[in-house]
DNA sequence: ACCCCGATCGTA
DNA sequence: ACGATCGGGGTT
């Protein structure tokens, strides 16, 4: 029921990784809490994914093993926290965009900014091996939840795929 | 050196 | 609908 994700569930298509992330539990020091809403960002032909116009020096985590994490600062402001998947040499990542904390008051953090801000995850985090680290790692639950797919937030390209996937509100209550 | 823009969020 | 706020990346 707690078993640590190995490197091996991240070493997969991006899209299984996103669907298959939902309902599982991060950690991140005293934090616990179960993801509840993923977007996919998936290669160099992806044109919202930052990997599109190759690898930079921010990107260049995205480009590395499966199982790192990837965190960018956005609008000069907030962080966004995303998984590094796929093979070495193939730029692709989840974006983990809500996560329910676990312990009372129970707080779902709806919102990448907001999570990271709550967590205290900066880019002093990123390209960590979340398969590794003692006190930053993913958790299978063992519980597959429901989920409905859109299109991603916050993107002006690439809005015709259907990449973000979110467990809904109610069917999150009913089953933690 | 300069400019544009962004995987967001809170307020209006 | 809009402003805050600043680093990444491209261009001069």
């Amino acid at each position: 029921m707690s078993l640590k994700i190995a490197q091996d569930f991240f070493n997969r298509p991006t899209l299984d990784v996103a669907q298959n992330l939902l309902g599982q539990s991060l950690v991140f020091g005293d934090y616990r809490g179960v993801i509840t809403e993923t977007e996919a960002y998936i290669g160099k032909d992806d044109p919202a994914c930052h990997a599109t116009k190759g690898q930079t020096p921010r990107t260049r985590v995205m480009f590395g093993p499966p199982g790192y994490s990837y965190i960018y600062l956005i609008y000069g402001m907030y962080h966004c926290l995303n998984i590094v998947t796929e093979q070495e040499g193939f730029p692709a990542a989840v974006l983990i965009r809500g996560l329910y904390l676990m312990e009372a008051p129970f707080t779902h953090l709806n919102g990448p900014g907001k999570l990271c801000r709550h967590l205290r995850l900066t880019k002093d985090h990123n390209n960590i091996n979340i398969c590794t680290s003692e006190n930053f790692y993913l958790c299978h639950s063992g519980i597959s939840p429901p989920f409905l797919t859109t299109s991603r937030i916050g993107i002006k390209v690439g809005t015709d795929r259907l990449w973000r996937f979110v467990v809904q509100e109610k069917d999150l209550k009913k089953i933690f």
